[in-house]
DNA sequence: TAATGTAGTGTTATCGGTAACTCTACCCTA
DNA sequence: TAGGGTAGAGTTACCGATAACACTACATTA
């Protein structure tokens, strides 16, 4: 006990005291149990951040904002990968649940995650969402604006002579998914273009899922002279797919999308893109989540953080006849 | 008791007491407390993961490889970035040695790391180290081949007719420098080019550093032809401050460099480059540390990555004159 | 029939901390 | 000088699991 008092500097201790156990405890190396601590003290001092991936550089810094974050407040953070997978997600929530940290940063996979979250809040574990939001959840989060940005994005090509422009999408399951639809779509809409169903195909969000969009997109007639890819990665391998189908970008297609590549688009910004502070995304959602952890009868916060718009080589203006 | 044997499967129990114990848990909800367990059994199933930068894209990708391969094995992954810092790194040290972590994999930040190793030892932490190797570290490490990827580097340019050849390296207070700028050497030698003291320059491996590289390139006389940055944010920074500075690269200067950029080298590979398996690195880092952890008495073992050269847009033949 | 074995369940101590309380000097005050 | 206060240290119970052991029926065996 007396040791406890000396390590959390509580308590009467007197100096000669003091001194005498911190002196032993360098003698012996001691370092605290924060295991047995948690336990009594009912909390790790831990943070989960579940993302979906990791090596997308978009999570990649949002990782970085958190884990500075978490370090900043006295917080460890574990990493969990959820591959878009309601599954595998759940796979996390169990270790989430029985690791008792003290709260979660999570990227849902999707809509289905819905009673992954309703399980966080039935075990009384705090969350914050992070950049996609769970329709029947009402919780912190910290979202980028969709809409907006696939607005702006799509307003771009129209306004450089694009009428015909394919969306690549995400999951409609997924809130950012529909977000960047009902954005193509509004501004197809000022711009008094119709908008075509057989334009528009859904993926996973995943790469593996580019090589099929590439494929409906040759298919197309007429065929579009632009694609909204709706993630970077998506973005990247659908360009790959049309470069092996030989299909010259920005030549005869023009792509645009979401999210930066990290250090890539330094160097030589390739894609025309809607960028948004994923270190920001990371380093606020963590805050949230603290200050959720400390004021559970806080109001739930809606954190939307702005995006934009930078230019690369991936656009061309449409050709005049188009 | 009952329904710790219920959980664990051990024991004698019968089948209806454990369908009895297993339909309470579900009306209870009832998860098993990971922190008590791990406070009796001594061990939390956690592993940490210290490296330098999550967003150094080789280091993303080797935290997608260790946390995959710790989640097949039941192991939860605590992630640090210590920012090539030793005083950030003890902090994580601390942390690690209170949490009782199960196991270290580190990217230490140079032989100064050594302390911070030892603690570990004393305290009886298996640790695996990632990339880079501490002098007097008895260890289980994973490496890749600095001294070959170098010379294959350097050879390539001298291939191509450059014979004054910088090196950007990193702080020779760390091993992949001083073997980078060991086989930067052996090429020379084998060519029969003399080394230049001067056309090295030492940093700290973090992208901050390329400036003051990029003014004592540029005030060289002969002016290098190419230079060999020792890591891929060095190249990428170099290349932007050269760039600043009006020197065309690779123009009037080309680049090579050590580890891709994830996938940003998919695209449009600009830069020639040694590129390491850097999720094999991660993988196989955490598969030696828990394959110590569950036998501490087995000799240490060194796993050497192989690395490979490929081309870019960063290199062109040195002009016949040089 | 008594001894022995065994399946199934319960009890106790423990991991390493901390909250809450107790205890012992010693001091001050009326 | 008795009563009360206080500084500083110690005691006890507890967090939620598990190892080791104990116990109770009942079955088997000699």
């Amino acid at each position: 006990m007396t040791v406890s008092r000396v390590i959390n500097n509580t308590g009467r201790i007197s100096e000669k005291t003091r001194l005498k156990v911190q002196k032993v405890m360098e003698e012996l190396h001691y370092v605290p149990n924060a295991t047995a601590r948690s336990l009594v003290l009912q909390r790790t001092m831990t943070l989960s951040l579940l993302i979906t991936d990791i090596t997308n550089p978009f999570y990649t810094t949002v990782a970085r904002g958190a884990e500075d974050a978490a370090r900043e407040n006295g917080y460890k953070l574990l990493l969990g990968n959820s591959d878009e997978s309601v599954d595998k997600e759940r796979e996390y929530i169990d270790t989430v649940l029985s690791t008792r940290v003290d709260g979660v940063l999570i990227t849902p996979s999707g809509d289905r995650s819905r009673p992954h979250l309703e399980t966080l809040a039935r075990h009384g574990i705090p969350f914050v969402i992070l950049d996609r939001e769970v329709p029947g959840i009402a919780c912190d989060c910290v979202l980028g604006d969709s809409v907006g940005g696939a607005r702006k994005l799509v307003d771009y090509l129209i306004g450089l002579g694009h009428r015909r422009i394919a969306l690549v999408n995400g999951s409609p399951e997924v809130s950012t998914a529909r977000d960047r639809l009902a954005g193509y779509r509004q501004a197809l809409a000022e711009r008094g273009i119709g908008f075509a169903p057989a334009y528009v195909m859904e993926s996973n969000y995943r790469p593996q899922d580019a090589e099929a969009a590439a494929e409906r997109l040759q298919s197309l007639s007429p065929s579009p002279t632009a694609v909204f890819a709706a993630n970077n990665l998506l973005a990247l391998s659908l360009l790959q797919s049309l470069r092996k189908r030989g299909i010259g970008v920005p030549e005869e297609l023009s792509i645009v999308t979401f999210d930066d590549f990290g250090y890539m688009s330094v160097l030589d910004p390739f894609f025309t893109l809607v960028a948004q502070p994923a270190y920001e995304f990371g380093r606020q959602g963590i805050s949230l989540l603290i200050e959720r952890i400390e004021n559970r009868d806080a109001p739930p916060r809606r954190i939307v953080l702005p995006n934009e718009l930078t230019t690369g080589r991936s656009v061309r203006p449409a050709a005049p006849s188009a």
